[in-house]
DNA sequence: AGCGATGCAGCAAGCGCTTTCTATCCCTGG
DNA sequence: CCAGGGATAGAAAGCGCTTGCTGCATCGCT
């Protein structure tokens, strides 16, 4: 029925063992044999087996990327870049390699499962995006997944997310404390006292390193933060509306609000608006990662870039071996502050 | 090395043959047995290996989801909705799928050698979403893919995307025209006789069809249009830009600015802003698809809500066959108008 | 008590490919 | 003119799993 090998064998008047080397081009056949085998291939429609071969081979061609919320364009830049260097179909690469993005959905479970799913395929290489869940059994258990995935040959790359220790996992993460304290700083520079902050899911390593980055700003100027001034929430638009509006409650006058990334920044900006407030007269607010939709804000989003594309990029050269891991295995990636409209020095 | 089949059944003092059924649970297999085998498939950290199973099954549980452009998320936003139900790990699904989605990138040549790469895996479901590109050759290479897909036991699922004539494929359909045309008669309605359109890349049905639903409505309302009121650009942000500075160049007098898309149409926004126009007053501006940001724009963006994720999820349990497909495998999807302040009456 | 059902486990034959090892063939140099 | 050697092609042994079929108890029934 379907059409195997061994078909092209009898077609071309070879062995499969020829076909096979044709095919993989890695063993020297006659140009004659090779044009041969190549013709039949495509009179047939011949089509390899993936599992079959990559049974037989002991390797896959298969990469996945694992992501928190693939609706998400932070992710979905870096999926975006990671693939484009993986290879993938039209890819910078050689080999034809299936690129696929696996969507967590920020579940703990269901990245255990996916690793899992990618052990099971003996994927070439895994690249995981996006901050990681603070929760110990569940490092642990990813981490044990991790040294699993690499015993078995599979190259495992964190873009954006902390380095696991005792795994060899190639660590790309970015600098949300840096970003976080200086996003802070340059509101205080502007003169506010009195800031807001929208932190993420209390769980994620993302939200502790930006809150830390806040505060560290606050406590570097001597500001005395209120506990009233933190809310958490999720990372989207809706957690940054109801957030603000509860931040309003608690404490009517601040003056800025710093929202853990830029969908919450919006959310906050649309809350802020509907209380009656201007942006930046009454309330400066701030983002975080410069999505492309920041920009279109009104005002304008002040925030801190993250370069998602070009260190999405890097780690899929790094996942497919073309580009040298950076030393000691983790390098961090440094955020820009972007100064917006959204931002200006509270009213005297 | 690696644990095999063999040596949980060595462990467990059983056959491989029971060990598989036990894993696959399709046949009967004592209590005590089961236990057995379980405990030593734990004790061992037995994986199963995918690539054999899938030969040996002739099947695989990989289900392939294209995308355009995974970083917008228009895409984002089905393939999450596929994805979710498709199963994958915490899916609504039982068996454990991996569900992966490619990012073609709108290419063509990708889109087909995705398909091939699907098809080398012996893909369970592919669904591909998104407008299609209308090119002759290259829609029946397409479809003779999909049949071929489908002759080797794929469902194949169109989410959004034009039905696939002479393939088994289902097909759930955007009603791209009607809804543009009812974007279109809701300006009409509003007073505006010089409307601008923005359409997408040309060669993409989506582009075709919105634009001739904003055809038929002027028409319908004996409007002659100017050909120089429509520009193609791409559906992204800085194309809205561009083009809408274009289209002013050709005619200042524009009333309104009709975008391919949301994106577009934020585009759109920051030019006529930046070129001091007020929106609504000097010019109104609708989008289309309705995506989460639409509604943060300033003022809101009036556009045509796509059921994106519902149109994800049905697609998603079609390819998983736990839902009829529609009637004659054909089903169209309807957008629903959202007025809001991005549009209003032209100055009198 | 005897016999067909029934339930559960094992045997063994592949699934379609890769790859090591071996067999040719033809060319070159002595 | 023949041995040696490089270049190709083929034979065959798996890779790790699934599954049709067989085997053998056990069970219920007459």
């Amino acid at each position: 029925m379907t059409v195997t090998l061994a078909d092209v064998a009898a077609r071309a008047q070879v062995s499969p063992a020829t076909v096979s080397r044709v095919l993989n081009g890695n063993y020297p056949v006659a140009a004659a044999t090779r044009e041969r085998v190549l013709k039949a291939v495509d009179e047939l429609d011949y089509v390899l087996n993936g599992p079959a071969s990559a049974l037989a081979a002991a390797t896959s061609d298969l990469v996945g990327i694992l992501v928190n919320d693939i609706a998400d364009p932070f992710f979905g830049i870096m999926a975006s870049a990671i693939q484009s260097e993986i290879g993938g179909p039209g890819g910078r690469a050689g080999g034809e390699r299936l690129a696929v993005v696996c969507n967590t959905g920020g579940s703990p479970e269901r990245e255990l499962t996916y690793l899992t799913l990618l052990q099971r395929q003996r994927a070439a290489a895994v690249v995981l995006t996006g901050g990681a869940v603070e929760d110990a059994p569940h490092k642990a258990a990813v981490a044990a997944k991790l040294r699993k995935l690499e015993a078995a040959g599979t190259r495992v790359v964190l873009c954006g997310r902390p380095p696991a220790p005792d795994t060899g996992a190639i660590a790309l993460t970015f600098d949300n404390r840096g970003g976080g304290r200086e996003l802070t700083e340059h509101l205080i520079g502007l003169g506010h006292r009195r800031l807001g902050y929208i932190a993420g899911p209390e769980e994620r390593t993302t939200t502790r390193h930006r809150l830390e980055g806040h505060r560290a700003a606050l406590a570097a100027h001597g500001i005395e933060e209120d506990p009233r001034w933190t809310v958490h929430g999720r990372y989207d638009r809706r957690s940054g509306y109801e957030a603000t509006l509860e931040l309003l409650r608690r404490d009517p006058t601040l003056t800025a609000v710093v929202a853990a990334n830029d969908s919450v920044a919006l959310g906050a900006c649309a809350a802020l608006r509907d209380s009656g407030r201007r942006i930046p007269d009454d309330v400066s607010v701030a983002g975080f990662d410069d999505l492309p939709f920041s920009i279109d804000a009104v005002p304008a989003l002040t925030t801190v870039r993250l370069p998602l594309a070009e260190a999405g990029a890097r780690a899929g050269r790094i996942a497919m071996g073309r580009e040298e891991p950076p030393p000691g295995g983790i390098a961090t990636v440094r955020g820009e502050l972007m100064v917006r409209g959204s931002s200006g020095a509270p009213r005297a």
